[in-house]
DNA sequence: CCTACCGATCGGTAGG
DNA sequence: CCTACCGATCGGTAGG
């Protein structure tokens, strides 16, 4: 007769839980997401347990899935997420005006500073795609879409003889794009260095490193 | 009763186990290594299990505990490996003659070498370290002593009047580092661009990013 | 009938 | 190295 043991310790009294009973569905949803993020961000997804998202938003395992159906969905809900905030901001940033240059410090600085700003779920982003089924990866892989655009800008550039022709195109931009994305292994949101100054030294050696001499001429002067 | 079942499946004739019987012991402990470091780096550690390991070796899952203690041990073997072969590349490396731009083109093109030529290990290495105890974990990160060569180097360059000043020592070595690690990323054993091919637009980049115009005119001229 | 869960336990599998 | 298992815990689900 263990039911009556159990009611005992359903009844506890004075427990951090009371505070968090009847929220609505929807910011609910939110706080299971924002723990899940965190769980998958500081374990990893397979280490990652259910168990430690519901104790984080103060609810039993088994009421997850009141909104889910699987573990992975949470993934799924986490990625696409990333996914489409980092296309809007590629949208966004492809409508400026200016030379080669200033549209790729602009398009960098705001990676930069979404991946700086969004630690873990761009980390939980770049580790995990891959657990996830091929179908939901390959529509949830943003790096064409980045790609694409930076192969643009960079043969604009070499037209106009404002980047050294003897690079690639392509593996020049898969190699920025690598360098970008790597942030999120050492970036640690209280470092020495604010975010301003890590864009600024990863801008100005990428556009000089690239630039002929003729585009030296449109980047701030060494010193 | 399920002995018997059992034992009738244990006898079974004509798998294509009896090729693997009786291999030196240093010979299939390297063998389980081999096919932990393929396992880890398919699916990551946690997602890893013995159980494939032993399926690819050949040998049963119990059989393993005959070589480690735990699951963790075949990760300790593999990361110590990484960082042994690394450390003993920075010291052969760093013995090399000729200017600040010539070092570090060693430097980076043994590394960036090394990564493509063990992309599975590399891999896991950058991934899983976390996977590990504290302890292990700082005795096997060996990003300082990487990073302290590049410190050297730059400040040296700076001095000199070859790289840029207004360059954070350490920021920079930073994110080189990570930018040379991001190569696991993306990098694949067959591509269409050879390894010195990268190796050459990582690196021309890399130092054309960081020099003066003092220091561009040690670099191969653009075009 | 619904929303928002809880208490308890399922089948299956992990490391050991 | 194999056979034969265990302690525990996993993701997921039942009824209320």
């Amino acid at each position: 007769m263990p039911k009556t043991t159990k009611k005992m310790e359903s009844g506890r009294p004075s427990d951090g839980r009371s505070v968090n009973d009847r929220k609505p569905k929807e910011k609910r949803w939110q706080e299971i997401l924002k723990a899940a993020a965190e769980v998958f961000y500081e374990k990893g997804y397979d280490a990652a347990t259910l168990q430690e998202i519901a104790d984080r938003v103060g609810i039993l395992k088994g009421s997850i899935y009141y909104y889910i159906k699987t573990k992975s969905d949470l993934l799924d809900h986490l990625l696409t997420e990333v996914h489409n905030e980092g296309v809007a901001m590629i949208r966004k940033r492809s409508e400026l005006t200016g030379t080669v240059f200033d549209k790729l410090d602009a398009m960098f600085r705001s990676h930069i500073e979404y991946m700086c700003r969004n630690q873990a779920k761009t980390t939980v982003y770049l580790h995990e795609l891959k657990a996830l089924d091929p179908k939901r990866r390959e529509s949830l892989f943003r790096g064409h879409e980045f790609r694409d655009e930076f192969l643009a800008l960079i043969k604009k550039g070499q037209a106009e003889g404002l980047i050294l022709e003897r690079l690639d195109p392509k593996l020049t931009a898969q190699t920025m794009m690598g360098w970008t994305n790597s942030l999120y292994q050492w970036y640690r949101p209280q470092p020495r260095k604010p975010v301003d100054q890590i864009a600024d030294h990863f801008i100005t050696i990428m556009l000089r490193g690239i630039a002929t001499e003729k585009g030296l001429a449109l980047l701030p002067t060494d010193r």
